[in-house]
RNA sequence: UGAGGGUUGGUCUAGUGGCAAGACGACGGGUUCUGGCCCCGUUAACACAGGUUCGAAUCCUGUACCCUCAGCCA
C-alpha cells in the first residue's frame, strides 16, 4: 500500500529510504514488533505496531511478531495470547513470522561462550550491591571488579556451572568486559546473563540462566536479519551496547532507530501502572472500557480503523510530546459517523403524553438508518400517545439559547410530529415527572405544510414499545491532563469515570443489534452493545464517545458567566 | 557536575539555504428533521543570543530549558 499523498514524511521513513537507495540491506526491509509478554498492549504499543507493520508493508518487506520473553519472573502465556489477539484485531498479519526470543536461548548461550573465549565477557562473583557500588555514578567512573581478570578457562567453567545450576540466584552473573570508566554507564561492563531458578513458560526447566534485554534483543534482531530495529527513546543510550555486541561478535548488524513514545492526555500509558489499576481493582480488568489498552478500546467500541488512523495522524518524531485525547475521539467519531447505524434511545426518560392523540393508536414511521450512507436503508419506528424524551430536553424556565422544549414551545419529534408543551407535572420534590403536549397532525413525518420552523428536533421512544437497557457512560479515567506527573496517580483517578444508567429506554429495533456492534444514539453519541455484560434479554450499552455538543459548550459558558 | 537525545501556533506533525504548511482544538458564520455530519472564515509558532549568507526554522558558535541512563527489568 502506498502512503497517502497527505501523509507527511517522517525521519524513520527517510532513514529507510536512504538505506534502500544506498543498498545497505540489499533492498530488504524487515522490521519487528517485540513485546514482552508481561502485560496487555495499550495504545502506545499500537503506535509501535502501526509503525513497524506499516513500514514493512509500505516498502514490500516483512514484519515479525517476536516475544521478548527473557524474564520468567514476569511473563506468562496468557499475555502472549492477548498480545496476538490484539495485533490481529488491529489488522496486522505476521504471517509465518512469529518468533520467541526463548527459541534462541541455545544460540545466545553459544554467543556468550564466543564472547568469553575472546576475552570479552567474564563471570563476576560480586554481590548485586557490590556491582552497583562498583559501577560509579553519572559523573564518576566505576572501578573494576576483582573478578574481571579471571582466565578464559575459568570463565568458561564458571559460566557452564551457572547454566548447570551449580550456583544460587545472585551468586554470580556473566558480564561483558568493556570499560568501567565509560562515560555511558550502560557500557560499564553490563550484565549479560543472570541466574533465575524459575521455570520459563516455553522452555520449562531447561534453563536457570536467562539473558538480559541488551544481550537478547540485538542478537534476536541479528538472527532474524532485521534491517530496521525501531524502538522507543529510552533505549537510545543502549544503542552503543547493541552495536558493541554485534560488532564484537562480528555478526549481521541491523540499525536501531529510536522514536518518542506516545503520551496521551488524561490517560496513563505505563504497563506497571496499568497493572496496578487492574490488580488494585480500580477498574474492571484489562479490558475495562476506560482502560487505554487495545482490549479496553475494543470493548469500549473503538474500531481498529480509528486507532490506526489515529496512529497515522499523530506522526512520529523524537521529541517528547503529549497528544490531545480529543484527536483520538475525533478519529473514532469520524469513522463511526460513516458506518454506524442511527437509532433513538433515551438515557434519562421523561414521560410525555399527547393529549389530542388517540389512546389506542399506533403509527409506524420511517427513519433513515444513516444519512451519510443511503445504502444502509430505512427502518420503521412505532409512535403512540405516550413516549419518553430526554430529561435534558425540557426546561421549565429555559435560558437564552436553549432551543428545546419548554412550556408553550413547539419542537419536532424526529421523523414524527411537531408537538407543543401545554403543561407539566411535578412530584413532591418539585421535579418535573411528566409533560402534557398537543401535536399537529399536519406535521406527520416531521415537516409542516405551512412551512413554519421549529428550533430543535428531539429524539424519543414510544413508551409501550420501548425496550429497557442499562447504559454505561464513560468519562476520562483521570482528572488531570498528565496523571504520571501527579505524586500518586491513583489519587487523581476520576470518581465519575463510570456512570451506570439503569432505566434507559430504547427503540425496539435495538433489540436485534448484535453484541459488540456499534451504533449511534441520535443526538447523544456512539454506543456499542457490551460484550461482557449483555445477554439475550438484558442489553448493556457502552458509550464509546459523545457526539460533538454545541449546547454543552454554551451551557458551560453560561455557567461560567454566572459564577463571575 | 558525565554521556546520549530534544526544543516550529493551545496540541501533534511537515518543512532539510528561497512565500513557515497540514491536522486536532478554540472562536465566528453558513447549512441542516441529529445543537451531529458537511462547508466557509478567524485565531495562533520557528527557545534565546551571536555568526556565515543576497537570503537561515534549516548551516556554524554559544546560552537556556526539557527528556533518558547509576536493575542481576524491558
Amino acid at each position: 500500500m502506498k502512503p497517502e499523498a497527505s501523509v507527511p514524511s517522517n525521519f524513520i521513513r527517510q532513514v529507510i529510504q536512504a538505506d534502500l537507495e544506498s543498498g545497505r540491506y540489499e533492498g530488504r526491509v524487515v522490521t519487528r514488533f517485540p513485546p514482552e509478554p508481561n502485560g496487555y498492549l495499550h495504545i502506545g504499543h499500537a503506535k509501535s505496531i502501526c509503525l513497524n507493520f506499516g513500514f514493512a508493508e509500505e516498502f514490500g518487506g516483512t514484519c515479525h511478531l517476536r516475544f521478548d520473553d527473557t524474564n520468567p519472573l514476569k511473563e506468562n502465556v496468557s499475555y502472549v495470547d492477548s498480545i496476538k489477539e490484539d495485533v490481529k484485531w488491529l489488522g496486522f498479519d505476521w504471517d509465518v513470522h512469529l518468533y520467541f526470543a526463548s527459541d534462541y536461548f541455545d544460540r545466545f548461550y553459544d554467543y556468550a561462550i564466543d564472547l568469553i573465549k575472546t576475552g570479552k565477557a567474564y563471570v563476576d562473583s560480586l554481590t548485586p550491591e557490590e556491582i552497583r557500588s562498583y559501577r560509579g555514578t553519572l559523573t564518576e567512573p566505576g572501578k573494576e571488579s576483582p573478578y574481571r581478570h579471571r582466565t578464559v578457562e575459568e570463565n568458561l567453567e564458571l559460566f557452564q556451572k551457572m547454566a548447570a545450576g551449580k550456583f544460587d540466584e545472585g551468586e554470580c552473573v556473566l558480564r561483558a568486559k568493556i570499560d568501567m570508566a565509560a562515560p555511558n554507564i550502560i557500557m560499564r561492563d553490563p550484565t549479560l546473563y543472570r541466574i533465575r531458578k524459575r521455570p520459563h513458560h516455553r522452555t520449562g526447566d531447561k534453563w536457570c540462566i536467562y539473558p538480559m534485554y541488551d544481550f537478547a534483543h540485538c542478537l534476536s534482531d541479528s538472527i532474524e536479519r532485521i534491517t530496521h530495529s525501531i524502538c522507543t527513546l529510552e533505549f537510545e543510550n543502549n544503542r552503543e551496547l547493541y552495536d558493541w555486541i554485534l560488532d564484537t561478535l562480528d555478526i549481521y548488524h541491523p540499525r536501531q532507530i529510536e522514536f518518542a513514545r506516545l503520551n496521551l492526555s488524561y490517560t496513563i500509558l505505563s504497563k506497571r501502572k496499568l497493572i496496578e489499576l487492574v490488580e488494585g481493582g480500580y477498574v474492571d480488568g484489562w479490558n475495562d472500557p476506560r482502560m487505554p489498552t487495545i482490549s479496553g478500546f475494543r470493548r469500549r467500541g473503538y474500531t481498529p480503523e480509528a486507532i490506526r488512523n489515529f496512529c497515522e495522524r499523530i506522526g512520529v518524531a523524537k521529541r517528547d510530546s503529549m497528544v490531545d485525547l480529543a484527536l483520538l475521539e475525533h478519529c473514532i467519531r469520524e469513522d463511526l459517523n460513516k458506518r454506524a447505524p442511527r437509532f433513538m434511545g433515551v438515557l434519562r426518560p421523561l414521560k410525555v403524553v399527547i393529549e389530542n392523540y388517540p389512546a389506542d393508536k399506533v403509527e409506524t414511521l420511517e427513519a433513515i438508518n444513516n444519512p451519510e450512507d443511503q445504502s444502509m436503508g430505512t427502518r420503521n419506528i412505532p409512535f403512540s400517545r405516550e413516549f419518553y424524551i430526554e430529561k435534558d430536553d425540557f426546561m421549565e424556565t429555559p435560558p437564552k439559547k436553549f432551543f428545546r422544549l419548554a412550556p408553550g414551545r413547539e419542537v419536532r419529534l424526529r421523523y414524527a410530529y411537531f408537538i407543543t408543551c401545554t403543561d407539566f407535572i411535578k412530584d413532591e420534590q418539585g421535579e418535573v415527572v411528566e409533560l402534557r403536549c398537543t401535536y399537529d397532525p399536519q406535521t406527520r413525518g416531521g415537516d409542516s405544510p405551512d412551512g413554519r420552523k421549529v428550533k430543535s428536533t428531539l429524539h424519543w421512544v414510544s413508551a409501550t414499545h420501548a425496550i429497557d437497557a442499562e447504559v454505561r457512560l464513560y468519562n476520562d479515567l483521570f482528572t488531570v491532563e498528565e496523571p504520571v506527573s501527579a505524586e500518586d496517580f491513583k489519587a487523581v483517578l476520576n470518581k465519575d469515570s463510570l456512570e451506570i444508567l439503569h432505566g434507559a429506554k430504547l427503540e425496539p429495533a435495538l433489540a436485534d443489534l448484535e453484541i459488540g456492534k456499534q451504533c449511534q444514539f441520535e443526538r447523544l453519541g456512539y454506543f456499542c452493545k457490551d460484550v461482557k455484560y449483555s445477554t439475550s434479554d438484558h442489553s448493556v450499552f457502552n458509550r464509546i464517545v459523545t457526539l460533538r455538543d454545541q449546547w454543552a459548550k454554551v451551557k458551560k459558558q453560561q455557567g461560567a458567566n454566572e459564577r463571575k
